[in-house]
DNA sequence: CACTTGACCTGTCCGC
DNA sequence: TGCGGACAGGTCAAGT
């Protein structure tokens, strides 16, 4: 599932490996999957170079020079996959890491046509879209009107942290992480992970939560989205980055899908409930609730 | 209003 | 082997 160190690996490898290219053809059969495609498309698409490639929360902003951006939400099977002309077959000489063959294939969505190669946008259950907007009002989206900050920004502190969070008091605190409107970018796995790392209950409620584990888990946090940064991300069944090659954070993850394995920490086996309408996984004897709590 | 649950999809896995 | 059903989770709409 794209979370932002994913839709992050994923914006760095296109920017590499788009930047300063030109659009020669965009082609898209599904309309759920590229609404606005039709008639904009050879106006502001065709022929325009691609100028940046932006991410904000779980979304890509792909810029063009005709003044429009193509916007990507991946959700939760969505691929942006970079192949050039005549290689063999794959880009950047990793060809046995990559999760996919020959493309396009069935679920490629949207097949975005370069001067030296082929952007694929696939998508096999179809939560996904991508969208052409003017930059300049790309993020008047109402989508991005409600996002709450970037966790990793440089100005982000644990007391803005604590203060986001503390607009939910009384929702779960792996509710509050996962609320795009509180925070940009975290989602269930990493949810899970810092949770752990911080000891903290995801059924707590947040107004329960002490502060000096509201201030470990802003750290907490943090380091499992920079660790899994480093990794190239997760790669749970379908996400791939730019060059089609899986990441590899859920090798180094402690809790999320590892269910009746011993707890890293403890060596008590980990088990997975549901908090928050997702699977969820906690270290029993790490991750507590008071007794009776409601 | 605050919060939770269901719908959207489709491939995969499990049990019979 | 084949089949039905549960499951996966990001986001929004609908429900409590």
């Amino acid at each position: 599932m794209p979370e932002l160190p994913e839709v992050e690996t994923v914006r760095r490898g296109l920017a590499e490996l788009l930047l300063g290219q030109t659009v020669l053809a965009i082609d898209s059969q599904f309309p759920k999957s590229f609404p606005n495609a039709p008639q904009d498309v050879a106006k502001f698409v065709i022929g325009s170079q691609i100028t940046a490639v932006r991410r904000r929360a779980k979304v890509l902003l792909i810029d063009l020079s005709s003044g429009y951006s193509l916007l990507v939400h991946l959700k939760m099977t969505g691929q942006l996959v970079y192949r050039p002309n005549q290689g063999r077959g794959f880009a950047g000489g990793h060809p046995n890491d990559s999760l996919i063959g020959p493309l396009p294939d069935n679920s490629t969505r949207v097949n975005l046509k370069s001067t030296k190669g082929n952007l694929y946008f696939n998508d096999q259950r179809r939560f996904g879209w991508m969208r052409l907007l003017p930059t300049a009002q790309a993020t008047d989206l109402d989508f991005f009107k409600k996002i709450g900050p970037e966790p990793l920004a440089a100005d982000f502190t644990a007391a803005k942290f604590k203060a986001r969070l503390m607009r939910r008091p009384g929702t779960t605190v792996k509710a509050a992480l996962l609320d795009q409107s509180v925070l940009a970018g975290v989602g269930n796995i990493y949810a899970d992970e810092a949770l752990f790392a911080a000891q903290i209950h995801p059924a707590l409620r947040v107004r329960d939560v002490p502060i000096t584990k509201l201030n470990k888990l802003f750290k907490e946090l943090q380091a499992v989205l920079n660790l899994s940064l480093a990794k190239g991300g997760s790669s749970d069944r379908n996400y791939v980055d730019a060059q089609g090659r899986k990441g590899s954070y859920l090798q180094f993850a402690k809790v999320f899908r590892r269910q009746n394995q011993p707890c890293p920490r403890c060596g008590q086996a980990i088990v997975k409930l549901r908090v928050a309408g997702r699977g969820t996984h906690i270290c029993p004897h790490d991750q507590k609730l008071p007794k009776d709590y409601k």
